[in-house]
DNA sequence: CGGGGCGTTGACTGAGATCAATTATGGTGG
DNA sequence: CCACCATAATTGATCTCAGTCAACGCCCCG
């Protein structure tokens, strides 16, 4: 039997990269300990030298940079099953930091075991390199959308990647998600100030495509949603996504 | 003796994760034949499932990708030494378009030498991870560019950037470099109008901080282009930066 | 020498930023 | 249970940066 823990991280690479049941134990065998973590705590910042990468097994944190001038930027959320600062192994310095947004709990993999682990288990590290690859692609998404798109169409967009991203590992009860973001969360993530993300979201939700209680989003017309955002999760590389995947509410493909 | 068509590749590894002689013997050896280019041609398509990877050894080339409404989103050039699509082994489909801008000279590397050097050669195989990695600190800060600054800042930033790129690689003479980006390629990559972009750079001539002709720009006051794009060029990773990267005017440090 | 691509200019427009309150909301301590 | 506080959401008014539209000029190339 293995760790509950790292269920994430599988549940994630079941649609990036399947492992083996032995592979998955060895990957969890790198892991030296998990530790708990407040919300809204920076857990690296820009210039650390961290020695560890951190898997993150519960809670949501999001990649950032605060410019010269004071304005932050967000240039990505995670979800449990990320290895968020994966590259770090391979890059001395980080060159943004990464907070928390909720009570986080993240797992631990010095990078000493990155090493080993990339050098005995080829596999392994094509999974986690794997991993970096399409991290790498949502952040071309996300130039793209914030480069060329509305205001409108980048919040649906970001609202469905947001969604998927829960869902794919058992995060969504297939029509809501926790909702731990606050306006000035999206706004930074989206370039938008918080005070157009309020009107546009009141849009979205006006047009049914979105219900937001307090901390919980809830998908209204996920087809329109997709629609607004021209989302297309392609890029997420779900090869093995299941049916109800990245159509939660089992639209049939036409 | 080796190729000299792989110097440009090891010149920028020299920066980024220095290689043995026989690892660089190797690492060449998996070019299966080189390409001839024209310029203004798609090398790679949106929805391709490429088997082979490409070293570009000459010339430029974008990355980019055509909206729903038909605009268009640069999200990288690359310079010779990049391997501008080496995440084409791990993810099957192309999510993305690249195009060259000038006559290029492109390196094929099979996606069956990848797996086989990645196996065999942990060293190599962390070199080009760790370029994929650099390239996608690159992707950050474009969304931190282009999410955040002002079309002045953003222009500033870019040239910066392009202009290190070329430098790293031996392609500027620490004053110019050759420009075959038209104000449509700047625009498309900083999210702005061609219109804008023209204003723009009439206002960074205006102030001195770079000239142009047709075919070259020219720096002409490289610490306040790093000002005005607040540039850091810490993010590309130039561990083995010698005196002159960074500073093409031999600035000292302060 | 004529046409197409690119750069440039001017006039107008508009999406989204900024400024400045005001109103929930949830947590805290009494 | 309620006053109090901080944080977040919301609203209205105004401003501005950058987009759009429409010419026009330049230069290279056939």
């Amino acid at each position: 039997m293995h760790s509950p823990h790292l269920t994430p991280l599988v549940q994630k690479l079941r649609h990036l990269f399947p492992l083996t049941a032995e592979e998955t134990r060895i990957l969890e065998s790198t892991c030296s300990r998990t530790q708990r973590l407040e919300s809204q705590t920076d857990t690296v910042c820009e210039g650390d030298r961290p020695s560890n990468c951190n898997l993150l097994l519960e809670g949501i944190v999001c990649r950032y940079v605060i410019l010269e001038d004071g304005r932050r930027q967000i240039m990505s959320f995670h979800t449990p099953g990320d290895i968020f600062d994966a590259h770090s192994f391979l890059l001395d310095e980080m060159d943004h930091s990464i907070r928390t947004l909720t009570p986080c709990t993240v797992a631990l993999i010095p990078h000493t075991a990155m090493v080993e682990i990339t050098e005995r288990h080829p596999r392994i590290a094509r999974a986690i390199w794997k991993d970096t690859l399409v991290d790498a692609a949502i952040f071309r998404q996300w130039i793209a959308n914030i480069g060329r798109r509305s205001a409108y169409q980048r919040l649906a967009h970001l609202i469905c990647e947001i969604f998927i991203k829960h869902d794919i590992v058992g995060l969504s009860d297939g029509l809501s998600i926790a909702w731990p973001f606050t306006q000035m969360d999206l706004g930074d993530a989206a370039g938008l100030s918080v005070v157009h993300v309020n009107r546009t979201l009141q849009e979205l939700r006006a047009k049914g495509l979105i219900a937001t209680t307090r901390d919980r989003l809830t998908i209204g017309d996920w087809d329109a949603l997709v629609r607004a955002g021209a989302f297309n999760a392609r890029y997420l590389q779900l090869a093995e996504a299941g049916p109800g995947i990245a159509r939660p509410f089992g639209a049939k493909p036409h």
